[in-house]
DNA sequence: AGGACGATTAACT
DNA sequence: GTTAATCGTCCTG
C-alpha cells in the first residue's frame, strides 16, 4: 500500500479530515522498523480567518509551513515541552491544516512502547503522544509525506473506508472567541476492537 | 530585553 | 476537580 499522494490533501480541510479517519499514519525508522496507526481523531484549522488557527495573525516564521504544499508536515511546540503534529491542506498559498489528535497503534507497538512506557492504549491517544510514540519533533517541520521516498506519510486502508464520523468542537482552545470556539471541526471515528491490529 | 501565553500531559487532591 | 512542567513565538518598549 503506498503513501496518498499530494492531491488527496489538496481539497477542502473538512473534506481531508473526514478522507483522512480509517487512514494510516506510517514511519519508516533508519533501520527499516515499520511504525503505524490508524487515524481516529483529527482537528481542522482553516485560514486566517480562523481565530483559533495559528494563521489567525498571518505569516511568521512560525506559519509560513501552513501555507505550504497540501501534504507538508507542520509541527510546532506547545507548552514548552509537546510536540504537534499536523497535515497541511487545501492549496498553497492557503494557510490550513488538520492536527492529528489519535491514532489506534497497528504496527511498531514495541516501539512505541520503549518510548512510552504506557499501555496500549495509553501510546497514541493524544497529540502529543503521537508525536513522542513516533519520535516527532521540530527537525520534521516542512517535511513532504508525499515524496516517492518519504519516510513519513499517510496510507490507504482498503480494510477502512468511509468511516462514520462525529463532529464535536475542537479541544483546547477554550480562549478563542466564538464562533470559531464551538465549530464542529473536530472530526472522530470508532474503529472496533476484533479489526485492532493489522499490517 | 522582558513578559504573556499556549491546538497538552501527568500527577496530584 | 486543580496545577506544575517548560520554552518557542510574538508583542511591547
Amino acid at each position: 500500500m503506498s503513501r496518498l499522494p499530494c492531491s488527496f490533501f489538496t481539497k477542502p480541510t473538512l473534506t481531508v479530515a473526514r478522507d483522512c479517519l480509517g487512514k494510516k499514519l506510517v514511519k519508516i525508522e533508519s533501520d527499516g522498523t515499520r511504525i503505524s496507526g490508524t487515524i481516529i481523531e483529527v482537528e481542522g484549522y482553516i485560514g486566517e480567518t480562523d481565530l483559533a488557527c495559528h494563521a489567525s495573525i498571518g505569516m511568521t516564521q512560525r506559519t509560513q509551513t501552513l501555507y505550504d504544499k497540501p501534504g507538508t508536515l507542520y509541527v510546532y511546540l506547545i507548552y514548552g515541552m509537546h510536540w504537534m503534529l499536523n497535515l497541511v491542506t487545501e492549496a498553497e498559498g492557503f494557510p490550513a491544516g488538520i492536527l492529528i489528535r489519535a491514532l489506534f497503534p497497528t504496527s511498531g507497538i514495541n516501539v512505541m512502547r520503549e518510548r512510552r512506557n504506557k499501555s496500549m492504549s495509553e501510546l497514541t491517544n493524544g497529540p502529543a503522544k503521537i508525536a513522542q510514540a513516533f519520535g516527532i519533533n521540530n527537525t520534521w517541520n516542512g517535511y513532504n509525506t508525499c515524496a516517492p521516498d518519504s519516510k513519513l506519510f499517510v496510507e490507504y486502508d482498503p480494510l477502512r473506508e468511509n468511516m462514520e464520523t462525529d463532529y464535536e468542537a475542537r479541544k483546547g482552545i477554550h480562549n478563542t472567541p466564538e464562533p470559531w470556539r464551538s465549530l464542529p471541526w473536530n472530526l472522530s471515528t470508532q474503529i472496533e476492537s476484533n479489526k485492532e491490529v493489522h499490517i
